[in-house]
DNA sequence: CGCTTAGTTGATGTCACTCAACCCTAGTGG
DNA sequence: CCACTAGGGTTGAGTGACATCAACTAAGCG
């Protein structure tokens, strides 16, 4: 989803050059919140981070998880008035760019407007498909599917080696992304490991049979439509996995 | 989310001028098929469709429904492929634009581009919503926050009079729109009934209690974005609601 | 008038929730 | 070096919401 993927030169440093305010910012801190107007939009360099929002009866549902390359609140440039909060899930590396800055890239360069439109829409596809696991596969078949797209975002952007990446989750807040309860994740991560298809220590998450966890969880990659990324693992630092 | 609320009468016209091959398209009927890639870009005009997607077990998730003035596939223009199913609900009337008219548009109407992008991003954050409420709402929570929805979107474009507007659903398509069973949404609607916050016969749904069925259903229509559209009503076909 | 489709109802089963206890690890301070 | 604490993670028992199955009714339609 890294937006730089498909562009020329040119516009990536045009990218590049936008991000003022690099900062560190600590696990859970909240960066945009529900209902604020902020004037910059945020994107992530390094560590996780994730939306939600918040019910009245303290309940929390996750909507997406926010990795390295992906922007955070590109639709406030548009729609102006946040209706979910953003907030770290892991220490991570934050660049913002002015709001304004967003319109003048928006209207110079028509491949760039066209690949932030892009990113919002494979961020759509993916809720989509989140929508649809919450909505009819069991908590065993979400889970998998679920790990399968991170596995497949990951890779795809350089950030997983040997089927192996960080994972800095607890397990209640994947409880919070699957729409389902801690204890409930907990006996289904239990199931994964049990049937050798997982290892998940502390920040590490090891995939041991990759095919088999796809094939059980009915993971079509299509909707994350990577194949226009034809040189993977392009970044916002410019950097090239390989 | 009628896309022509906020535009000059300019823009509004050149947006009608896309619309070419306009079609009246019975209920049920598929508009555009997962792994497509179309050459028009459809807007409903007249009735209702609806985004979903298959799984391998036969199961079926709904994940939008489409109201007049919506567009259906607006992603293709950019992503190329679908991704998942359109279909009508109810006979509807439908209009095509050219995908390389969207081009056009895109480059020579700032104002028309926004406006697009502002309609997908809408789209965006009520799959949101629905996300939240297939996440964490019982089914009756569920069930009244989407109807307080219907009822403000269908409101806000001039489709309801009275707290009162055509509801072409299957209880069947409800459920799979909900993630729960015919049988369940059976239930629960009956619920609604027997509450007298609502009254649903063949076509046509009656809200008895709108502040009621809000206050219940934890409805805050923020998420919508409505307060962009200071004319209320505006249609692609150029009628006013007034 | 039979056929079909959608809606309704009851009985039974099950997946996942809740509550509660316990464990394990890391960090802290004495 | 050890006692204490706190936050995950783990486990079991009991419960509840919703699914499944199956039968029946009502409404359109040739």
């Amino acid at each position: 989803m890294s937006v730089a993927a498909d562009l020329s030169e040119a516009d990536r440093a045009a990218l590049r050059l936008a991000v003022t305010r690099v900062r560190d910012v600590p696990a859970h801190e909240i960066l945009i919140d529900d209902g604020d107007r902020p004037e910059v939009v945020h994107v992530v360099l390094e560590g996780f981070a994730c939306r939600y929002k918040l019910l009245s009866d303290g309940g929390k549902q996750i909507m997406a998880w926010l990795v390295p390359g992906d922007f955070c609140d590109l639709q406030v440039a548009v729609l102006g008035r946040m209706d979910h909060t953003i907030a770290t899930v892991s220490a991570s590396r934050i660049g913002a760019i002015d709001r304004a800055q967003i319109d003048v890239l928006f209207n110079t360069s028509p491949a760039l407007s066209h690949a932030l439109w892009w990113a919002s829409l494979v961020q759509e596809a993916i809720l989509r498909e989140w929508l649809v696991g919450i909505g009819r596969r069991d908590a065993a078949g979400r889970m998998m599917h679920l790990l399968c797209e991170l596995h497949a975002r990951l890779t795809a952007a350089g950030l997983a080696q040997d089927d192996r990446f960080t994972f800095p989750l607890s397990q209640s807040e994947l409880a919070d992304t699957l729409g389902i309860s801690p204890v409930h994740v907990n006996r289904t991560v239990q199931l994964l490991r049990h049937e050798g298809l997982i290892e998940w220590t502390r920040n590490e998450l090891v995939f041991k049979d990759v095919a088999r966890l796809c094939s059980l969880a009915c993971f079509d990659p299509n909707y994350l439509h990577l194949e226009r990324r034809r040189r993977r693992g392009a970044h916002l630092d410019g950097r090239d996995a390989s």
